[in-house]
DNA sequence: CAGCCCCGAGAAACCGGTTTCTGGTGGTGC
DNA sequence: GCACCACCAGAAACCGGTTTCTCGGGGCTG
């Protein structure tokens, strides 16, 4: 079933299907009914690849990520796809599975099939990046700064959401707070714990990861350490970090507060409900995509994006429990202090 | 960058840097090797897309998921990507948002750029999926029955999974058992009423869907119905009718139960913790690129595979409330039944 | 009525590879 | 020393489209 079939039966040359069913008008109405008629009787679809070659764009583009298995990114990999397929691309998706080697390898796999790239998250250094990347082909970042010129950004400002964190948790009098850190090659990780440090140099970091079970496994070190505070580095990790203090007995929120980032839908049904910072999964996609097909049109005028997170406080979070009166004494908001809730407290 | 820039600066000819680059010997060392030194210098990658054409295969295939923001569908596509990209394959996925028309068209779409395709829990109706793909596409269905010369399927089998819960509830007592059902057009959906209806007649069936919003909105009426039981299409509806419940001040387990179906992550993490149907979704991801790319190579000889299931008992499920007499009766495990369990119940 | 121009459609080149076909060279066997 | 064969590399065809180039015919103008 090719263009040649089609072109034959309809008693034609190839170059006028292809002219009609590309809807050019220079053709007679006749012709471009009979090749119409042709085709769909045969029940005719151009082959992507042919076209692909002989336009000089596959239509294709790639999104990698550092795990699907992240509700996160599945997330921001829907919206990109849809946003995408509007406009008559496909996507292909590869997964790294954190793992930066294995992502240099996907790169390099996939630059050669598409016409842009998104990176999400991306766990390699810049220079192998740069090293790996197709020269010229389009590519935008996310959650990652690159050199503006040759790889455009669309960035959530990890930063903002620490901080909005941290204010948050030092209203409710927490003065001891741990972190338990992301992937040491996540810029997101990096952007947090830079806020964290600016803010609280005194906070204690303990090197997690961004699953649930590494979550699991460093709460009891956050614990130990005194917290009385463990910031996460993603809503998986603070599932983690919640599944343990349970079995540890430490109640949460009275015992302990715990935060997470992200926001994916189950923060909202575990138990406490999560407090935590959303980050806007949807539109990093759809706006990945609109800077990528911006550069996929030559004009690299779309400037690098910058999008707000936003705390979404739920259960997970209350008073200080060994520094109460402390945290009473400098709650920042205006609503008045009631004698009940100093009770309750 | 083309085959022909690298032939010029290497002194040789076209055909031959292809016969180096893939590995023919018939070449000479000393040729072979300048070809190989000029191809890195330069740093040529041949394009996916020419050799698509030329090979006359694309090495990709595609993926279509009614929705990738339900966990679920990551897990599968995920191990399904690097399986296959294990094999050198890369997948392009698309989301259907569960629509059965958006569905056709993505179908029809991605059929003119891949190889193969799989469809994942595929919501058209059969007659359309036929029309609508590449006459001899490869293709292979999962949680669908498809007609087996043409399309290869890969089932979990639902109705096994819905009888576990049916006696793991039959033993804990229940004998008023809802089930929010899923989408009408889910085959696994049909096994799942299916199996119920033959086991428990008067179960009632409330319409419900795949998402947690629409498990909020059904659980009230599974309540009023009289249920001690809620049997959740799958793990986001049960996290819906969970949080449904507690706002209505519905104890779980205590005054009910509820089953969910998938087990996805999150589901180990709610509260109470949701018994749920394990389905093997990494399994079926890689199994179901097994049997594609066994199609792929011709031999038609895959024979379509079926998966089992497991039931996975947590928190959310207990004694039904109002025959826990008739219900310790009827225990069918050996453990001795003590006065202490009793007075616990 | 002759000359021009424009329009529409086919021929051919091209996209960037792979693969078949062909021809030249060197080695072997008689 | 000649004939034949194997082997290696280049020429050319091909994959299935798109696009440029070319050419013939019809309508319009002078």
């Amino acid at each position: 079933m090719t263009i040649a079939d089609v072109a034959e039966k309809a008693g034609v040359s190839r170059a006028t299907v292809s002219r009609v069913l590309n809807g050019q008008d220079t053709v007679d109405p006749v012709l471009a009914g009979r090749v119409r008629q042709v085709s769909r009787r045969l029940g005719y679809h151009p082959s992507a690849i042919a076209q692909g070659l002989a336009r000089g764009a596959s239509q294709t583009v790639g999104v990698v990520v550092p795990d699907l298995a992240n509700p996160f990114f599945p997330e921001v990999v829907k919206a990109l796809t849809v946003a995408a397929g509007n406009d008559g691309f496909s996507v292909v998706v590869a997964d790294s599975d954190e793992d930066p080697e294995a992502e240099l390898r996907l790169i390099q796999d996939v630059s050669r099939r598409v016409d842009g790239l998104v990176l999400c998250s991306p766990r390699a250094r810049i220079a192998d990046l740069r090293r790996v990347v197709r020269k010229g082909l389009p590519m935008v970042c996310t959650n990652r700064l690159a050199d503006p010129p040759l790889t455009a950004s669309v960035m959530i400002d990890s930063g903002r959401g620490m901080q909005a964190v941290i204010a948050h948790l030092g209203e409710l009098g927490h003065r001891r707070i741990a972190y338990l850190a992301g992937p040491p090659s996540s810029s997101s990780n990096a952007d947090r714990l830079h806020a964290l440090e600016r803010s609280l140099p005194d906070a204690v970091v303990i090197p997690t990861g961004s699953k649930s079970q590494e979550g699991y496994a460093s709460a009891a070190a956050a614990a130990e350490a005194g917290a009385t505070a463990i910031i996460c580095f993603n809503d998986l990790v603070a599932f983690g970090a919640l599944a343990r203090l349970r079995t540890l007995g430490v109640a949460v929120p009275a015992e302990m507060s715990v935060v997470g980032f992200d926001d994916i839908p189950a923060a909202d049904f575990v138990h406490p409900a999560l407090t935590t910072v959303r980050l806007p999964k949807a539109e990093l996609g759809r706006r990945s995509w609109e800077v990528l097909r911006d550069r996929l049109g030559d004009r690299g005028t779309s400037a690098s994006v910058r999008l707000e997170p936003t705390l979404v406080v739920r259960e997970s979070t209350g008073k200080a429990i060994d520094t109460a009166e402390d945290a009473v004494g400098k709650i920042a908001s205006g609503a008045t202090i009631t004698a009940g809730e100093h009770a309750g407290s």
